[in-house]
DNA sequence: CGCAGACTTGACAGTACTCAACCAAAGTGG
DNA sequence: CCACTTTGGTTGAGTACTGTCAAGTCTGCG
């Protein structure tokens, strides 16, 4: 009776997700080192004593909308998401807000501190959120005692680079239909990571906030979804989305072009409001006239 | 007689510093730890066991042109810049080039394959360069005996990784105007703080890596020095650039518009020539004219 | 019920890309 | 030494894409 779960269910995953990664004391949850490390994925060898129960790392949770921490705020703990969605966000000399990062499960917090010793980002939970506090003098002191898990650190903050590399290429050099098609391809390559379906999934953030974060306007947000909604890629429904064809999104860079996009549009009218197979893009027939005959009524 | 210096002497400079940062053993440039922590802008305790000469990093020097690692080669070394200019290039499933950075003095390469452990990026010498090698296996080794070496990698790490976030949150938020603008007063700081004049320098790269870097095309580029030029903020003759106004390129992050440059250009124009100072970029009287007038002739 | 915030869609405009021609500097080879 | 090629740079014309402005819809909530 149930089906691949879908992200719906915060506060049920909350719930289970807690017993899997923590233990009660003091009518709190804790975590040892060990299962932090299992959160990061980072690989610990399981005779490691690591493993012990010494150590123990409090949670914390977020309502939505609360901040986790501020920008010049000092800097001494970084956080591990255990559940729920997040946004870092930089704001600019004139304000603007700048969205950097829409953390979730197994995602590191904090690290843009290490360096100025304050945060120089803020972080925002979009969801509930459960966070693992990780102080960061009890880690490097820690990192004396368990050599992997230095290693592990200077890992996770390289993956992070790369990501952010990643994802400097994309602005760099993908349109906007590359950069929204990225961005639900990464979305859905996360849920399924955590479990929950890669097909539909329900977006956290605002037209806003992803437009931020991809570089575009909200409005182009907007219409680049209902563009890869009309041409069958996917399906959007205020937040909700679902993938149709993700190999389509996978090898998106550029969308044909506008032209040849209307004259799709134009098919799937004729059609009968059918949804396009994601097919044949660039077929180019029968379409000049759909043109002529629009443009005297405009 | 000497005037201040200006980044042309490259094997001048490379050799004096070569000397303040190095010695010679066996035939080949080496430095300690506590001459790299320096380069690197790392605080150290000057009571520090780090001033050792226990631990020694050998030198290594590239002509322009040569490949300091490539993309999927295993990850070993983290290399520090001694002197010289580089570029760093993420390649594409496409195979796209994409530059990622312009390292220089005091930066540190190779970051990225930690995680991974083999590089996801290339590094390329745009000039002459010496770099000192730290193979990364001795450098957490050498964590453990030095604690603060171990904070100042988390650093290094962490410095670079709100440099990427400031990269990212150009790219989604300044015109291209911005971005060169930027460009160019970041590199101003940059030879700034190598003692380099920050008025006059060269340009070690193309305009198609600059436009790589910033999201742009050579051709844009290429317009917008012009641009910058005309309106006597910049000059610019080839690879030459001359900063004339530092603090407007600081301050610009849209230039007016289209309509009112090309009004400034009239006036420029007008005036013989002559090159305008920075100032009153917003005054829009007397132009409607000149494009009126230019029109018929097109 | 009305309001505020989020979203969609249209019209229009301006920025930046594409394509292309041209120029300059630096090799290359006879 | 001079044609010739190659590489990097500048500039123009035209166009496509994406931002801006504006109107209107939908949703949730007090």
């Amino acid at each position: 009776m149930f089906p691949t779960k879908s992200n719906e269910t915060i506060s049920d995953a909350l719930k289970s997700v807690s017993l899997e990664a923590g233990r009660q004391k003091n009518g709190k949850l804790w975590s040892n080192l060990k299962e932090v490390c299992d959160l990061l994925r980072i690989p610990v060898s399981p005779n490691s004593s690591i493993a012990s129960e010494e150590t123990l790392f409090q949670h914390v949770q977020f309502k939505t909308g609360q901040r986790i921490h501020m920008i010049g705020q000092p800097f001494e703990m970084l956080y591990v998401v255990n559940s729920g969605f997040l946004k870092t966000v930089l704001i600019d000399e004139l304000g603007n807000e700048q969205i950097l990062s829409f953390p979730m499960k197994s995602d590191l917090l904090g690290v843009d501190g290490i360096n100025s010793r304050f945060y120089t980002s803020e972080a925002v939970a979009l969801s509930a959120c459960d966070l693992i506090l990780i102080p960061f003098k009890k880690l490097t002191t820690l990192g004396r005692t368990y050599p992997e898990l230095e290693n592990a650190m200077y890992s996770v903050m390289s993956r992070e680079l790369v990501r952010e590399q990643a994802m400097i290429s994309m602005l760099g050099s993908l349109s906007a239909e590359g950069r929204v098609a990225r961005f639900l391809v990464s979305l859905s390559d996360r849920f399924a990571q955590m479990g929950y379906s890669h097909r539909i999934f329900n977006l956290r953030m605002t037209r806003h906030e992803i437009g931020s974060y991809i570089g575009l306007t909200l409005e182009t947000v907007s219409r680049t979804l209902s563009a890869l909604h009309e041409i069958g890629w996917i399906s959007v429904d205020q937040k909700t989305i679902e993938i149709k064809d993700i190999q389509a999104l996978r090898n998106l860079r550029r969308l044909p072009n506008a032209k040849t996009r209307a004259k799709d549009k134009a098919k799937a009218a004729k059609t009968d409001k059918a949804i396009m197979p994601a097919v044949n893009l660039n077929q180019r027939t029968g379409t000049e006239y759909y043109e002529s005959v629009l443009r005297p009524t405009a």
